[in-house]
DNA sequence: AAATTTGTCTATTTACATTTC
DNA sequence: GGAAATGTAAATAGACAAATT
């Protein structure tokens, strides 16, 4: 074999070491990190084989596995034994979906990316907020507070949680500041960097932002429809070292599936003989009728779940407000974390969750909610007829599979052209998945009905006369 | 030289490798925990070098290293290189410091340990909220909001800053859930697993424990009463490959101490000209009067301070607010991390926070506060004569350097039988440093001026008939 | 001031496990 | 179904730099 045969392999990345005073690892990484980040390497690119660029740069394997690594744990590469090493689906894409990050929106523009929830109950709870407020003693809340709350705190939790069919003692609960913040504490105390978590391969971007930050590794089970079964989470469990898995149960974001309970038996079987932890996210199990909803995984396998309810969804984000439900092995190493991020929780804001649960207002407010989503839904069948996918009627997202000659980057800067925010799949791909061509839609966002209507026809246009924009 | 020379070196600590199935260096890691945790490895011991515990184990020196690595990434041992390794001093302390995690006190004892606010001005502020939450339209603070805050929130956090001569434009502004929030953001935005940051060898310990759970490594200066030198920082800094400084100029926590002008500049100057980023916690900073308070370090290095004053102290803790001033290289990080972290902080929290300033009235509770804490003040230099360190009028915090026959630890345990709460010196110790013999008290914590007196009197029975107790 | 001690860091070697063909 | 391809991970080697004596 003549020594410059590596000259003929067809070599995806031929990248050009400068002598400079880094170690080679870290400069191959930055290169590596910025060729995906100018372009010149695309999402889905395969990179040579270690053993290739290690011969072509004539270094040792290990050195580019090192480069590799670094650029893995950055959530641009992701690799596996056998098959090679990928540039990530989403190298390329923002992830953070808030746009009060980014630029502020010009008057007329209509939000359907962000999820934001409907306001009109703002004002029961403000009235609410006030009557706690009123009450001799109220400086009470403004001290520091303990996340395991108060008794009568955790009795309301508990009921709240009940409703999601999770059952635990008072002492396995916690409060933090909202679902995010108690992913953020949950990954910042149980896993360690360089960890890997399953995770469908659509997914709310939120955790992979936080894992991202925290050097977590999160790997893509491929959805098909939307789902995926038992057997693919056990292949990749067999040979990835797993430590943990992040799930959607409901209304999952952001393709809207609800998962099947022979699904959920099924995992939680698997994760109770295989010692994993699983993350049960109940952001939307809420906004169901209490008739349809399922057996939480939790309920399933109650030591190897924990499970989050925001109430950010379901009564109003203005609280601030998660409650965390976990194996009592953990609550330890989860309270410390709470403690580590923020000291303690607002106890106005918790006091206040609490009663809104007590009183009743808070199921008020969500059946409120539900009609409002109804509505909405209703809009968007008839509007999107043809193009979106049916789903049921509480469900504050839809997902919109494009025609062909869209894709979801594409469609999604064509709908902001014409003054409509949605999300492209690709914010929301994990790893080395094929993103499929689609959209969110939160129909919620919009400050009213109307504004909504409006959304919707503007969509519907551009699906219809793609011709009219531009970004194709 | 005989092979087995080693037999004859005074090992400290002489592990025992028994075959697992684990890698050697996790193994190695774990009994070396273990032992620190049993008691068997004292804080302070010097561990064998590297090579020697090598030889005797007959494995590799970068075994061993990286066993050690695991370790000191978890806050348990401190290494320099030609002096060793080191237990670290606060390996077997706890450093949380909210009780609330911990058991519920019993009925009558008085908490002087955690800082707590004096809260007679708590029934301003729930006031005042409610004038927020009555107007039409307040509904809105219950949605997502920005970190950067509206125009007049940046405004009135601006004013606030200025107090505090932190000088920066808008732009520069963030909100935060607390001082702790702010630190734990700032730290997973601009910092790495394995990076250093320098601090004073006795700290705030908070610093500590978000750190350790990121895996940042906290260094060691040392302190000669609560002092330290800008020739210490230098040498340090040369030789630690140091990322980051954190400070606590005014009212240093435990300490008491204000930095002199003159070291301030002297550390700006050092920052910039070696591209260090500072980070400057004003946390006590508004406690002083107008006129005592020095240049922050920010107004002499802002392109390499970040400055959080924290609301908690001089407003009130249940606002859950700090502000953020960064020099505009870091904004957006710091902003994703928020993101990351709690995707927002409460619009009524940040609203409130900023009416509260612009009306005046926070500058009324700050004035209320400072007669409180100077009348506890009083009470403790009289009561404790003799004994206390002086430290100026304003001052919540009070350092008590304790007679020979007192460790803080063993002080600490005998004032909790005698029903008060203080803390340790140990618990506030960074890396292998000598602990003085010493507690800090925390005179605004307890209910009124009378239970502070109260807890005084008990403090000063203990220096005085110390015989009376048990622990010693 | 020179030699020794000591921890740090990068690169290398070797064994291993899974996937693909 | 076996060989080749491919990534992972532990242990090792060697050069380096600061602190100590």
């Amino acid at each position: 074999m003549p020594v410059n045969s590596f000259d003929d392999y067809p070599m995806s990345w031929k990248p050009k070491l400068t002598k400079s005073n880094k170690p080679i690892y870290q400069a191959l990484a930055y290169q590596l990190e910025s060729d995906i980040k100018s372009g010149a390497l695309l999402p889905g690119t395969m990179l040579p084989p270690q053993r290739e660029l290690a011969d072509y740069l004539d270094l040792n394997l290990s050195t580019i596995s090192r480069a590799f690594k670094l650029c893995e744990q950055k959530g641009l590469l992701s690799a596996s034994i056998g098959r090679g090493t990928f540039v990530s689906s989403d190298a390329r894409s923002n992830s953070i979906l808030l746009n009060v990050l980014n630029d502020t929106p010009s008057e007329g523009f209509i939000e359907m990316g962000a999820i934001l929830p409907t306001l009109e109950e703002g004002d029961m709870i403000t009235s609410f907020m006030q009557t706690i407020l009123k009450e001799p003693g109220s400086y009470q809340y403004l001290n520091y507070s303990s996340p395991m709350g108060s008794p009568f705190q955790q009795e309301a939790a508990n009921h709240w949680l009940q409703k999601g069919h999770c059952f635990v003692s008072k002492q396995q609960i916690l409060f933090s500041n909202g679902s995010q913040n108690a992913l953020c504490c949950i990954l910042a105390s149980l896993f360690q960097t360089g960890d890997k978590i399953l995770t469908t391969s659509l997914v709310y971007s939120g955790i992979k932002t936080v894992a991202t930050m925290l050097g977590i590794q999160l790997v893509a089970l491929p959805l098909k429809n939307g789902r995926f079964t038992i057997e693919q989470v056990q292949t990749i469990c067999k040979t990835e070292n797993i430590k943990g898995l992040y799930l959607i149960p409901d209304f999952h974001n952001p393709t809207t599936v609800t998962m099947p309970l022979s699904l959920r038996k099924e995992i939680a079987a698997f994760a109770i003989s295989n010692h994993l932890l699983i993350l049960e996210d109940a952001i939307n199990t809420l906004l169901k009728t209490d008739a349809a909803i399922l057996p939480s995984i939790q309920s399933l396998a109650p030591e190897n779940t924990i499970y989050i309810m925001s109430l950010s969804k379901t009564i109003s984000p203005g609280l601030r407000m998660a409650l965390i439900a976990s194996p009592q092995a953990y609550i330890k190493k989860i309270a410390v974390a709470i403690y580590n991020n923020t000291i303690s929780v607002s106890p106005l804001m918790v006091e206040c969750a609490a009663r809104l649960i007590q009183s009743g207002l808070a199921e008020q407010i969500r059946c409120h909610r539900r009609l409002e989503i109804q509505k909405r839904n209703e809009l968007a069948d008839s509007l999107l007829a043809g193009f979106i996918s049916p789903c049921e009627a509480e469900c504050n997202l839809r997902y919109l599979q494009l025609p062909d000659y869209f894709t979801g980057t594409s469609f999604e800067l064509c709908a902001r052209q014409a003054g409509v925010q949605v999300y492209a799949a690709e914010r929301f791909a994990v790893g080395n998945c094929s993103v499929p061509k689609a959209v969110r839609i939160a129909i919620t966002s919009p400050a009213s009905t109307n504004e909504c209507n409006e959304g919707l026809i503007k969509l519907r246009s551009l699906l219809i006369n793609p011709h009219d924009f531009t970004y194709l």
